[in-house]
DNA sequence: CAGCTGACAGATATTGAAATCTGTCAGCCG
DNA sequence: CGGCTGACAGATTTCAATATCTGTCAGCTG
């Protein structure tokens, strides 16, 4: 808000990014209002990224990347890989449901910024699928689950929770059978991985 | 196209709706064109369909109805229970693909109905997983199912499999890894049904 | 001289006036 | 008399003029 004197750095423009993104909206955030927040001109924004596009992706991984850690805890942990599962499985539908409905606005901000990004979904995706991964070879390697490959079934996983994690579905998050819906379709999906 | 001179019934409208929908889209799609299309004053098509809404919920009804009859079939067969879900499925994801596939501007235009609908796709739906539980009611009575309420497993089945059905995920069906990841998921689902 | 500025060209978004559309209804026609 | 028409009010959409934005770069400044 008022300009600091501080050097400017790629990470003071993404946090300027952020709360711009935050105000504004994804249709409205331009990189002069950027520029303003930060108290400099917008040419050097472009000194610190090549396009606005860079500047959104960039913002976007960092928000994808603050899921992906909260999670990874819960996939490293030492228990048995079923409750590791259906823990991780919780936990990501909580996180998603929490934030679409606490701060609508923001979250259908980040759901354009995302259905925009180039690669960075991708990797978000790729990282969730690995996390479930090992999960998954640690369950088929002390004999819970029988899973041929488990990257496969890793992403099998994913894939029919696909209405529980994706911003597509985020309407539905909120009605009262969600809960129960998503408990029915973990237990298919942990009966079918189990040996 | 040539105003016909046959009386005007709530099946012509619906037929002429279609048209003007294929050509001009839905967001150009007026109640002025399928009047003009039917060679009468818009004036007269409200008096078949009470608004503009109504008008396209009853087309999308029909397109809806359409998928569900094609499917039914495949449900009633006379075959194991298992086939029977495993070609339901299938039947279900190659109908939508090809939809997607062939047409792509239509198919977006269905899209947009079905999002804007009230009643006409949550009818839909609520068919489809009445036929799954027919499905899995069967193979629960014939032992190759072991399902608590087939009701209950129909509803998680279907959403399942939603990124292979649901319109919001049409852009990832062209993929040439989607049938593998289609393959994967049904089999990790009949594995879950099974005794 | 490294980093920032601000003017610029072409692309994109906003605005408000004019055109079109939705939904109604009094009256016309067969 | 039942069904259709066409004019109408208010809401929505279109369109073109205007303003703003993106991305570049020559030159300023500390």
């Amino acid at each position: 808000m008022a300009p600091t004197s501080e050097t400017l750095t790629a990470e003071r423009i993404l946090e300027a990014t952020e709360e711009v993104l935050r105000r504004h909206g994804p249709a409205k955030a331009t990189v002069v209002d950027v520029a303003r927040a930060l108290g400099v001109s917008h040419g050097s924004v472009y000194r610190h990224f090549r396009t606005k596009a860079a500047l959104r992706e960039a913002v976007t991984k960092r928000w994808l990347d603050r899921t992906s850690e909260a999670l990874s805890g819960i996939a490293a942990a030492d228990r048995d890989a079923e409750s590791r599962l259906r823990d991780w499985l919780a936990a990501l539908f909580d996180a998603k449901r929490r934030k679409a409905g606490d701060d609508p606005e923001l979250f259908a901000t980040y759901s354009v910024l995302t259905a925009e990004s180039g690669t960075a979904v991708g990797e978000h995706l790729a990282d969730l699928t690995a996390q479930l991964t090992r999960i998954i070879e640690a369950g088929t390697a002390d004999g819970t689950f029988a899973a041929a490959d488990p990257a496969t079934a890793a992403g099998a996983v994913f894939q029919a929770t696909v209405r529980f994690h994706d911003p597509c579905h985020a309407r539905e998050w909120e009605r009262p059978a969600a809960e129960a819906e998503f408990a029915a379709v973990v237990d298919l999906i942990v009966r079918g991985l189990r040996a």
